[in-house]
DNA sequence: GAGTTTCCTGACCCGCCGGTCAGCAAAGCG
DNA sequence: CGCTTTGCTGACCGGCGGGTCAGGAAACTC
């Protein structure tokens, strides 16, 4: 009769995993600190995992399939928003519209908190061998991205004279720095706060907005000085 | 009397390290074959380096000399502009002004390109045992920055509603990623084509501008729609 | 309680590689 | 040319750690 798996055994072994990938990178990392943190011994790990990419690899793929759930409820969450706004007076409709997003942000922003040493450990795998593998969870993502941003630029929510490969480059660069700053802070940011933001800059950019009080003269000049 | 040493040989030892470290990560980047790569022995790397890790942060500390003087020669030209553009009329000040600083941004992203391996390397760096050093290069360039937008938003330039640090780490995020864009590129890319496209993004932001030909209805409520 | 099967353990093996060092030779002066 | 000093070489050493495996024990059925 055969014994069964310890159902925590897995779990445990990959979040052990991804703490020390984080903290130590995968190269460093050692599989007997990863076992002993685990509660496990090596050999418990090497019956799960047939290797430590083996353990990496299958890190990165929930960590896909999470950004996947979520791209898809926020892209059905802001179809239901849309319908709601129809009809509605175009300025209700646009600050409702903008906090609404803000709130589907927040989700994603939520979900990049609670993985965040994930992001850490994909940060520091960019060389080979797990090259590969990073690179193609990258263009994954980007390839969503892109598709969306081509599509709101031909319904006319984007400005549609941007490369949408450009601008969905600017976006990911913008959340892949929020989520940097994620991984030095010990308590949850202010996730309402960081989507506004996000959202502000990315929508309506860094100049100062029409009607500013600044002088026209030194607003026209200094205004195209840059970062 | 002393032997000189190879005048070279601390240069090509650098530029083997830094080829190594993209490729392999600079944990498993190999002494040996930094070496060879050189054209010397292990015996000389260590002669120049009294480690793996202090090669690394060579590499870095140039890097930031690098960015230093293309931030320091950037504010010097943007000042000059600034002059040049006194009581100009407005739009073409504003006209001048913009494509001023992209050829200045040009500049900077040339930099970016003629070390994009050195971009790699910090990628793939953000553990221990590295990550004090590569934290403080990125401290660094980020102080750089958010002194950058602090002052640029006191004196109108962009708009001062935003939180310096999280403008800075938007603009911050959008050039890393098009720094690793470069990473994967044979050919150096239109680089004035990306400062513009930056810029605008940045700048205005993705919103379609006003007047644009999509009807209010649907403007109004996809506007706020996202990434 | 006995028997069977599988999970888990942790000692072990082997290859790898960072860093060392004895010796060779290049550089340059007198 | 001889001598001195230092740069450079590459064999060597020792520690490390990925992965293996023989054996113990847990799980479960009869």
């Amino acid at each position: 009769m055969p014994r069964p798996a310890d159902p925590h055994a897995r779990e445990a072994l990959l979040r052990a995993a991804r703490s020390e990938f984080a903290r130590q990178g995968i190269d460093r990392a050692r599989v007997g600190d990863i076992a002993q943190k685990a509660g496990l011994s090596k050999g418990a790990f090497y019956l799960h995992f047939a290797s430590k990419q083996d353990a990496f690899r299958e890190m990165v793929q929930r960590f896909i399939g999470v950004l996947e759930e979520h791209a898809a409820r926020r892209k059905e969450a802001l179809r239901r928003l849309q319908d709601e706004l129809q009809g509605a007076e175009p300025g209700r409709a646009r600050a409702a519209g903008f906090e609404g997003e803000c709130a589907l942000d927040v989700e994603v922003l939520d979900a990049l908190w609670r993985n965040r040493e994930v992001l850490s450990v994909l940060d520091g795998a960019s060389a080979e061998p797990h090259r590969p593998l990073v690179s193609a969870f990258r263009q994954r993502l980007r390839d969503m991205l892109i598709g969306d941003v081509a599509e709101r630029q031909a319904e006319g929510g984007l400005r549609a004279d941007l490369d949408p490969e450009a601008v969905a480059d600017a976006v990911f660069g913008v959340y892949e720095t929020f989520g940097h700053r994620m991984a030095g802070l010990r308590e949850k940011p202010d996730l309402g706060g960081w989507a506004r933001t996000i959202r502000t800059i990315l929508y309506e950019g860094l100049l100062p907005p029409p009607g500013c009080t600044v002088p026209a003269h030194a607003q026209d000049v200094s205004r195209r000085r840059g970062d």
